[in-house]
DNA sequence: CTGCACTTTCACGTAAACGGCAAGGTTGCG
DNA sequence: CGCAACCTTGCCGTTTACGTGAAAGTGCAG
C-alpha cells in the first residue's frame, strides 16, 4: 500500500509504476479481458486505477492477484465463490495488519497476530485436504505402475520397450 | 470381469452380489440419482444390469467407479470430460490386460505392459502437476504463518492466544 | 389386486463462468 | 484533427452439470 501510494504520487526513476490496460494485463496472466471484468463484477478485485476516460488500469499487485485467482481456478478447481472467500480472509489479515500497527498494546497485538495465524491455518487445511485426496489417487496409481513394472522384469526380454 | 460374471451367474454364499437401485446406490456414494444418470449419459459408466422392468442396477464395482468420479470432481475439480479421459485410459489398460492374457509372445506381452506403464505415468503426471501447484500455495502460506508466529514469539506476553 | 413408493424417459429450467456483439466513448499516432 | 485500435456498459447466447417436474411404467407389502 505504501509502495502503491508512493508510485502513484510521483513517477520516480526507481519504479515507473507501469499501469496496464485490461487487454495487456489479461494477456500477461493468461486470461481474457472478459474474465477479468467478470472477476471484478464478482468482487474478486478492483483495478488499481481508472484513466481519465474510465479505462481500467492494473498495477503489478493486481497482476499478482489475478495470477492467484487463475492458479486456484485452473490448478485446484476452486469456484470463484471459494476464491472470493480466500481473498476475503486475506483482506481480513491486511485489516488486521493495519490494526496491529495502530495499536501499542502488546496483548491486543498478540491477539491480532494469533487470529492471523489461525486464518493461515484454516487456509492451509483447506488446501491440504485437496492435496491429500489427490495424493491418495496418485499413490494407488503408483502402486499399479509398480506391479506392471515387476511383471516386465519377470519377462526379461532385453528390449528397451 | 471374471468376478462379475461369477457373481451374476450364481449367488454363492461367498458373495451375495448385492445390486442396488439408483437411489440407494447414489446415496451410498453421496450423489443424487440425477447425477448418476447424467454420468451415464456422458459415458462415464453403465450400470451392471437392468431389472426386468428396466430399472438400473448397480454392483460394488459401479460404486467404486462412482466414488472415483466423485473424488476427482470434488477434490481435484476435474471436469467430467477430463474424468472421462482418465476412465477411458483405465479401460484401455483393461483391454490391454485381456490382450495380454490372449497372447503368449513375450515380446508382445512386454509391449502391452510397457504401454500400460506409460498410461499410468501420464495419469500420475497430470495429477502431480495439480498437487505441485497446490503445494506451492500451501508453502507460501506456511511461510507467512511462520513469520506471524515469529512476531508472536517476539512479543512474548505469556497468554495462550 | 391395489396402493404407494420408486423408477423410466423426455423435456424444460437454472447457476456459474464466461463469449460475443452493439452502441458509443477514449487514446494516441500521423 | 482524423481515424484506427482500444475501451466502456449492457445485454443476450452458450456450455457444463445438474434440478425439477410430467407422464407412464415397476415392485412389492398388505
Amino acid at each position: 500500500m505504501t509502495e502503491k501510494n508512493q508510485a502513484a504520487a510521483s513517477e520516480t526513476e526507481t519504479q515507473p509504476a507501469r499501469l496496464l490496460r485490461i487487454q495487456e494485463a489479461a494477456a500477461e496472466v493468461g486470461l481474457t479481458p472478459r474474465s477479468v471484468r467478470y472477476y471484478e463484477e464478482m468482487g474478486l478485485l478492483r483495478p488499481a486505477a481508472r484513466s481519465e476516460g474510465d479505462y481500467r488500469l492494473y498495477d503489478s499487485t493486481d497482476l499478482e492477484r489475478l495470477r492467484f485467482i487463475k492458479g486456484l481456478r485452473d490448478d485446484a478447481g476452486f469456484s470463484l465463490a471459494e476464491i472470493a472467500q480466500l481473498l476475503e480472509d486475506e483482506e481480513a489479515r491486511e485489516r488486521g495488519h493495519a490494526a496491529f500497527h495502530a495499536s501499542t498494546d502488546p496483548v491486543e497485538r498478540k491477539r491480532i497476530l494469533c487470529e492471523r495465524v489461525a486464518s493461515f491455518e484454516r487456509q492451509i487445511e483447506t488446501l491440504q485436504r485437496k492435496i491429500d485426496r489427490l495424493q491418495a489417487i496418485v499413490d494407488e496409481t503408483e502402486g499399479r505402475r509398480a506391479r506392471s513394472l515387476a511383471k516386465i522384469e519377470a519377462i526379461g526380454t532385453d528390449q528397451p520397450c
